[in-house]
RNA sequence: AGGCCAGUAGCUCAAUUGGUAGAGUAUCGGUCUCCAAAACCGAGGGUUGGGGGUUCGAAACCCUCCUGGCCUG
């Protein structure tokens, strides 16, 4: 009989103190941090990702983190790979894999697999950008209903992003995203995870973090790092990694089109926004161990949890 | 002190000039298969600054008080 090997999941919204635990976790158990982040994976956008510092990296190195350009998009799909292929070395290390992070879609296409699609094109995406600017995106759904009808009533009628996808990935293979999702079966995570959840028993509480996070990473310079960003790369407001929180926020703030109490004030809203989704996400979630993250020692909590994991270690 | 203007949802503002209040945004809930810190959907929320009056009927007209702003002295 094969047991699969251990894994462990650390999830939570933003502002949860998932960096924290983690590297005390790292600091206590055999395992190696993989971050599951979409946007810490850029470089050179370290404030408004709150990304950890330089220091706390040393000696609790994170994978996937700074991997990619701001000019360039990573995908739920690439980080399916980059973390299958991390977890495998990892497991041979004889160490067990530590997936920290928010980005939820990361997890679950991590843990029950995606279907086998054809990937993002952007001439193909350039394409229906073009006809959405003349038609609309509701004509497009109708156009998608034509040829794919079961994902279309799936869909409203302006659902920009995944009524291009759908569209995009009949272009591409000639078939309907709904008939390739029943030919093929998704491939589970061939690991055997522990999901802990840091929830926050009052979000208020969570709420007051994130205010004060965000106007220290104003004090930290988070405009600054943008200009330099603007600098270094050729970037637009429309990259996914401008469209991050805090980020998008600033850049209206360099075009003034809002003021500096505006940017505080919107940037601190995006943020709650971004935990209220990724909280719904955790409500829905079977099988996870919770902790709240307000909790005084919560990184001893959940290191004493976190220690059953070993059990399942594959005996030397 | 006098004069003028404003006060409507947490915020910014609408309401064909008397027919009984709507948007954007925020908040809350949800959706989520290669952009996901994205994108989309839904819900709650106002005794229209207070009080009085006119009227079948007032956010709108009249009186008065309160608050804020501007002007004059």
């Amino acid at each position: 009989m094969n047991i699969l090997p251990p894994a462990i999941f650390l999830m939570g919204p933003t502002a949860s103190g998932k960096t924290q635990v983690a590297v005390e976790l790292a600091q206590q158990l055999p395992v190696e941090i993989i971050s599951v982040d979409s946007a810490l994976v850029y470089r050179d956008m370290d404030i408004g990702t709150a990304k950890p510092e330089a220091a706390v990296l040393a000696h609790a190195p994170h994978h996937l983190i700074n991997i990619i350009d701001p000019t360039n998009s990573y995908s739920a799909a690439a980080f399916r790979h980059d973390a299958l292929c991390l977890m495998n070395d990892i497991t041979r290390r004889g160490h067990i894999p530590l997936l920290v992070g928010g980005t939820m879609l990361y997890f679950r296409a991590l843990h029950f697999g995606l279907n086998e699609l054809p990937q993002a094109n952007s001439e193909v995406r350039a394409a229906l950008d073009e006809q959405s600017v003349r038609i609309g995106w509701p004509a497009l759904h109708a156009e998608l209903a034509k040829v794919d009808p079961e994902t279309a009533v799936l869909l409203k009628p302006n659902d920009a992003q995944r009524i291009q996808r759908a569209l995009e990935v009949y272009q591409l293979s000639g078939q309907p995203m709904s008939v390739l999702f029943k030919q093929q079966n998704k491939q589970p995570l061939p690991y055997h995870v522990m999901q802990i959840a840091l929830i926050p028993s009052e979000r208020s509480k969570l709420h007051e973090r994130i205010a004060t996070r965000f106007s220290a990473m104003l004090k930290l310079g988070l405009v600054d790092e943008l200009l330099a960003l603007k600098e270094k790369y050729s970037l637009h407001p429309d990259l996914p990694s401008m469209r991050c929180v805090g980020y998008r926020q600033t850049w209206q703030f360099l075009d003034k089109e809002i003021n500096k109490t505006e940017l505080l004030d919107k940037g601190i809203a995006a943020t709650r926004q971004l935990a209220k989704r990724q909280l719904t996400w955790l409500r829905n979630m079977p099988e996870i161990i919770e902790f709240d993250c307000l909790a005084d020692k919560l990184a001893r909590q959940v290191l004493a949890a976190a220690r059953q994991i070993q059990n399942f270690l594959p005996a030397e």
